[in-house]
DNA sequence: TTTATTCTTGACTGTTTTACTTGGTTATTG
DNA sequence: CAATAACCAAGTAAAACAGTCAAGAATAAA
């Protein structure tokens, strides 16, 4: 398992689309401007989340991309591994040979961890942030950050 | 929390000094040919694992690493943590402020998430795996290997 | 039908981290 | 003294990371 900023932006934007996703289908756009992360790296991270068939996208005007499925039914585990293809926390990947093609010391401590985190990670789904009112007050202040923003000229007095 | 190959070098290497802790100090040429580690490599991580005080180092002929402190008070968390300097697994690195300056949006998971992981890999120590018969079986065969390939040639036969 | 919107894809770039090497210098033992 | 083994400082090739750029394809609205 890697916890790196990959993996943290892919789960920025997981949320950010399970907070709005009644309102219709999030723009990347949008999320780049709300969340403080480049377009074109969230285009790479949502291709992987589309073919792990975590999110589907919405082509055309008023299009964007929503989740695949509830929130609920949706893991950080998921999340991070989608988007972090190296999630070999063993050197032998489960096969026990990374010592000369047996077994090495430290497989079993290993195996062990892996299962455990993934268990962890795999019991934290996304809608067990969304509905915290700490995490939709500061979902409601991105908003009215972002209007501010597109609407600071609404119409050139004239 | 970061979980590279880095940290698995460290803790395999801190499980060869546990397990081979009563027979005096060893050497990093041992570890580095018993575990298949680069021998430099090693001296980079031991420099750390020293400075964290969870290994000391003994000089000259017969000297090598041995465990600052007993199996049991040494966690697994501690060793990655010795190796990983940027175990930043949130952006603000605690003080709440990657958003322009004010709580971002994941940041509540963030701290939840790394809470939780901590404690868990804080709450594994190297007794509980040096003792086990299946760990303890693999050492001996590695010890044995170790054996045999150094000496090879006991004594041309003349 | 045109057009704007948005997803989708591929290649490309600079920086950082990894894993490892080279080449030393101390300190300790016999 | 010579052998041993910890210490230390740089440097390096390859990979991963974080991000950019540009072109295209599908679709809804005008
Ligand atoms: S990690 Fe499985 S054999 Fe080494
Ligand atoms: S992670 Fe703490 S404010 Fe964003």
């Amino acid at each position: 398992m890697k916890l790196s900023t990959k993996g943290r932006y892919a789960v920025t934007a997981m949320m950010d689309l399970a907070i709005h996703d009644r309102e219709g289908p999030v723009t990347l756009a949008d999320i780049s401007q709300t969340q403080g992360i480049s377009l074109s790296y969230l285009e790479q991270l949502f291709a992987k989340l589309r073919k792990r068939g975590l999110v589907e996208g919405v082509r055309g005007p008023g299009g964007g991309y929503r989740l695949a499925r509830m929130p609920h039914q949706i893991t950080v585990a998921e999340i991070i591994t989608a988007v972090d293809e190296n999630v070999d926390v063993m050197r032998c990947h489960g096969d026990g040979n990374c010592q000369d093609g047996v077994r090495c010391l430290t497989h079993e401590l290993w195996a062990e961890l892996s299962n455990r985190l993934y268990e962890f990670l795999d019991g934290i789904t996304l809608d067990q942030f969304v509905e915290r009112p700490e995490i939709r007050e500061i979902a409601r202040r991105q908003d009215e950050e972002a209007k501010r923003m597109n609407f600071v000229f609404p119409r050139p007095a004239a």
